[in-house]
Formats: structure tokens, sequence, C-alpha cells
RNA sequence: AGGGACGUAGCUCAAUGGUAGAGCAUCGGCCUUUUAAGCCGCUGGUUCAGGGUUCGAGUCCCUGCGUCCCUACCA
């Protein structure tokens, strides 16, 4: 008797404990009825610890096509035999060759082929779509067999048997055992069309996952990804630090923040909305190469390309500079690709994604925000009074409810991310560098021209991936642009936005010049899968709770 | 936040304002090389909720709930 065989004739489940009849769908009950008849044979539904298995992908490649030959060729020979001399004693038969390898594997059921002596089972994991296991009465020991007949789609079971190839030539575990992994008590999805209903895959991630094999491999690839970039970074010398989640002062980017409460010091919290003040703290610390891969949240709006958790890397070098970081940001995205056309069988160096073909492999193209500004706009962004003009043209705000006039740079960048950014060829990763200064306040002003700082951003496919950043470390120019900053914004705003002293603090304890980026992860990967929505690519995407 | 589309059986989808249907799944029967197995038979519905128009509403109107898309917002 196998692990998997019960003793007792009990049926393991507490009559109490069974919701009742009237509260659950007839489907459910068919399920629950078809348990009871496991349970009836002497096994546990719900299975136990079973060593040895292997995946189903393993299983279908440990196939040897000769010694599957030789056991077919002895067993018609003894059935030739036999026919010729039916009188024959079995020891006077010739003998049984069957050095076929034996496996054992588990997996859920996602089609079911009943033939009456003979059932088909085609059984998907993490590795493969449809494995298929003949369980036949003849060669399957009787409980499993037995199972067979009562199992239900969704099921999961455990297998056991050598690998045969049947008259279509598909790969078979001819199953010599057959036991209970688990029961599916739901009724599963449409076995072709899968799940399709967006609410339901979100909400009910476990059962897209192995209704729609795709998701399954998109959420392994993205666990890939992020640890190719996790090796990358270590053969770089970058060491992977985690610094606050919970923050009393939500700094490093201009976001909403969540806020909560820590009732043992009775203060108010904030959810971070970036890691940058804590990482660069490291820097002055004296750590020389930090990352961080972790959650940020943002209390923004929820659309397919943001989701109010999401992951980022961030990435510090010291003695780096904007440039530098650029070459790591590159070497990431180009590996990442590269894991993605292996994880997904794709040929070449080019991935799609929608109607592109965008190749990773080349250098990704540079251009300043100042050619792109003036090819867009046919006229230099110095000219600002002609900006303001074209901006009122175009229907721009140029001022805000109380007249005063936007910022000259607030209106040029209005103009940029209307119509500049638009000429960014999407088909090929670009680098956008040197932004005006004023909008990138913990970045450092270009030396030769300090109106521009020395911040790169990454656009691929018309998505603005990560900035890049030659970091601010004086603290005097570091404390004059959070003022500047936090004078003229409203009352809502500055709620959230406050000035963090202490990082002043740090900073005139010294940082090394450094370096710094910011990558989005699930967009990396959403380019990477070839996912339009960022839901597609976290497992658990927010979802409105359901009202009761 | 504004605009648009949608919500029908467990799932995937149909149904000029005129008897709510199909495929798959389920249930019963047959079948030892099937693979979207096949064959025979059966079952399955408060058409998201609540109002209204009408002889008659899944369909038209209103309200609410939910989903998706576009726009806006969002270093």
């Amino acid at each position: 008797m196998s692990e998997n065989t019960i003793t007792e004739t009990t049926n393991g489940h507490d009559e109490a404990h069974t919701p009742s009849s009237e509260d659950l769908h007839k489907l459910e009950l068919q399920r629950r009825t078809n348990r009871d008849a496991v349970s009836d044979l002497g096994l546990r539904p719900y299975g136990s610890r079973t060593p040895g298995l292997m995946d189903l992908i393993e299983a279908h490649n440990a196939y040897d096509e000769s010694s599957d030959k030789a056991n077919k060729e002895s067993v018609a020979a003894r059935k030739a035999f036999k026919k010729d001399n039916p009188d024959a004693s079995e020891d006077q038969q010739p003998a049984l060759v069957d050095d076929r390898p034996i496996v054992k594997v588990a997996g859920r059921v996602v089609l079911a082929r009943d033939n009456g002596k003979l059932v088909w089972l085609n059984l998907r994991d993490h590795s493969s779509e449809a494995f298929q296991i003949a369980v036949s009465k003849r060669d399957c020991d009787e409980q499993g067999f037995a199972l067979a007949k009562v199992l239900d789609m969704g099921d999961i079971v455990i297998a056991e048997g050598p690998l045969t190839k049947t008259n279509t030539g598909e790969v078979t575990c001819w199953a010599s055992s057959l036991r209970p992994g688990s029961k599916c008590l739901v009724p599963p999805p449409e076995k072709h069309a899968g799940l399709q209903d967006p609410e339901t895959r979100a909400r009910k991630r476990y059962i897209d996952m192995w209704a729609n094999p795709e998701t399954t491999r998109t959420l392994m690839l993205r666990s890939r990804i992020v640890s190719a970039i996790r090796r990358l970074l270590g053969e770089r010398g970058f060491v992977e630090v985690e610094t606050p989640m919970l923050q009393t002062q939500a700094g490093g980017a201009a976001a909403r923040p969540f806020l909560t409460h820590l009732n043992a010091l009775d203060i108010p919290l904030s959810l971070r909305i970036a890691p940058e003040l804590y990482l660069k703290r490291l820097l002055v610390g004296g750590m020389p190469r930090v990352y961080e891969i972790n959650r940020n949240f943002r209390n923004e709006g929820v659309d397919k390309r943001h989701n109010p958790e999401f992951t980022a890397i961030e990435l510090y070098e010291a003695f780096g500079d904007v440039e530098s970081v650029m070459d790591v940001t590159e070497a990431i995205v180009r590996e990442a690709s590269r894991v993605a056309r292996a994880e997904r069988g794709i040929e070449g160096t080019t991935l799609s994604y929608g109607d592109l073909e965008i190749d990773y492999e080349q250098p990704f193209l540079r251009v300043t925000y100042a050619e792109l500004f003036e090819k867009a706009l046919g006229f230099p962004m110095s000219d600002v009074g002609k900006a303001r003009a074209e901006a009122q043209k175009r229907g721009y705000k140029t001022k805000n409810e109380k007249g005063v006039e936007f910022d000259d740079l607030w209106v040029v960048n209005e103009l940029f991310e209307g119509f500049a950014e638009k000429l960014i060829d999407p088909a090929r990763p670009t680098w956008v560098m040197k932004y005006p200064a004023a909008l990138s306040p913990l970045t450092r002003p270009n030396e030769e021209d300090p109106s521009f700082a020395d911040r790169s951003d990454l656009f691929i496919a018309g998505m603005e991936i990560g900035p890049h950043y030659t970091e601010l470390n004086d603290p005097d120019v570091q404390e004059a642009k959070f003022r500047e900053q936090l004078s003229g914004i409203d009352d809502e705003e500055s709620t959230f936005r406050t000035f963090d002293e202490d990082f002043i603090e740090a900073l005139k304890v010294g940082m090394p010049p450094a370096g710094g980026m910011g990558l989005g992860i699930d967009r990396l990967v959403m380019l990477m899968s070839g996912k339009e929505t960022i839901r597609e690519v976290i497992p658990f995407p927010f979802v409105r709770p359901k009202q009761s």
C-alpha cells in the first residue's frame, strides 16, 4: 500500500464541517459526491507527501525510443507465440523485455477522454501545458483505474508508470498507479477558451494560472528576470539593501503617499513612494554601490500602466555619474531581453510589443531634450516667449486659477511631453538626455550649462522606463532646491511634501559624487513578456474589494 | 473626474420589442490507442439590482452596482 492509501473507513470529512447543500451550486455538490467516491476507494482525496516527482516536461524528455521499441517488439513476439502455440505455458513464452524509464508525475487534469476500459488524462503543471497519461484497466492497479473513473476536471493527480509512445506518436505515461493529489470542488473554466473575463482573471489568479498557462509563464519570466538582474548587479559589485517602507516623510519623488499610523508612538507614518533618500544615506555611510528591488506605494490613479503598489529597482553608484548608470541599465535591459527570448523560445535579437519589433541588442539611441524639443516644435526651447505663445495656441494652460503664470520651464516641459516625446521611435530604446535643471530637484546641474541637469530618461515603446541622474551631493544646493520646490505649492500638496532635514544633514556629512537610477520592474516585464497591461505581470494586482 | 462600451447557464458566447438558445462542462448509458475523442440520452436561467414605458422588455428609458476602453490626472 502506498502512503496515499488509507486503511480506516472514514472519508476524512467531518459532517459538521460540510456546508449545507442548499448553499452550494449543484456542480459543486456533484464534485463533493465524487470526492466521497475517492474516499470510498480507500484513497485520500487530498493526497500526501510524494517524494520522487518529476516535472511533466522532464518526464516527457525522459522518453527512450529504443527501450520502448524493444518492449513493443517483445510484447508482439509473445502475442505471436501465443497465437502459434495456444497450449504453451507462461514460462515457454519469449521473455518480456521492459527497460522503459519509469516516471512519477503530478499535475492538474485539464482534459480527460474516457474510452471505457482505457482513460486518457492530460495533466498540466508549471512546466508543461499537457502531458498525457493512459490509465488502462489492464495495466493500472485497481484503485488507480477506479480513481480515473471518478475524477473531475481540475483535480490534481499523481501518476506513475513507464513511458511509451501511442499509435499517434505521443509520449505517454502508461500508468501503473494513479493516486489523488487534491480535489477541485469548483467548476473549472471552459477547457479551450480558458478563463476570459478580465475581472475574474485578476481576482482569482489561482484559477487563471492553471486555466491560462500563459499567465504562469509570464509570472515565472518575471521571477527569472529579477534573478538575472540580481546576478548581473552582484557581478558588478552592487550590494542589495532594504530601506524603510514606513517613513515619517515620504520623500524621493512627487506623489501622494498612503498614510498610516504607528500606535506605539502615536505618530502618523507614510508608506514610501521611493527609497531614494535612504539609499543615498547609505552612500554617505560608505557603501560604494547599492541597489534595492522593492515595492513603492503611490496613492494615485489606477490604470493599465499604474498599480497602487509597484516594484522598482533603484541603484546608486558612488564615483559614477549619469553615464555610468546608463551603462548599467542598458546591460540590465539587454540581459532581461535575453532571458525573455530564451524563456519564450524566440529566435533572433528582437522582442515584439504590440505591433513593434524591438531590438535590444543594438546600442540604445541617444538624443538630448533640447534637440528633441527643437525638432518637434521648430524653435529652440530657450525661446521661452515663443514656447509660451505656442502653448497657448495649442490649448495648454500657462497660468493657474489665480492667474499666476507658470514657470517658463514648466510650459516648455508641457510642450515637450505633448509633442517631442511622440517623435521618439517606440521601436528603438532611446535615451533622452539633459533635462532642464528646474525639473530635476535631486539632480546635479550640468557643469557647462547649469540650466540643464545631468539626467537621462529611457523610453521604450512609448513608455517612460526610468530616470537616470548624476546625483546632487552639494547640501546647500540641495537645500535651496527643496525650498524652491516647497514654495509655490498649494495647501493640498503641502500636506504631503515635506522638507527632509535629516537628508540635508546626511549630505553635509559628505556624499561621494554618484550616479543613480530608477527602473520600473513591472513595466520592464511588460516589455519582455509582450503584455500591454500592468495587471498581467503582477501576480495579485489591485482589484476593488467585492461588496458583500 | 468626463466620454464610450458592456453585464444572459459553471465557462465561452448567441438571441428586429414577440415562446431565452448553442458549444463546452455537468448527469445517465456505450466504448482499450484517444488527444477539442466519438456516439445515444438528460439536465441546466430571478437575463447584475431596482424602478419606468409597453398588450408584451434580455432588448427601450431612469437610478444604482460592477467591469473594460479612451481622455484627464499621475518626477
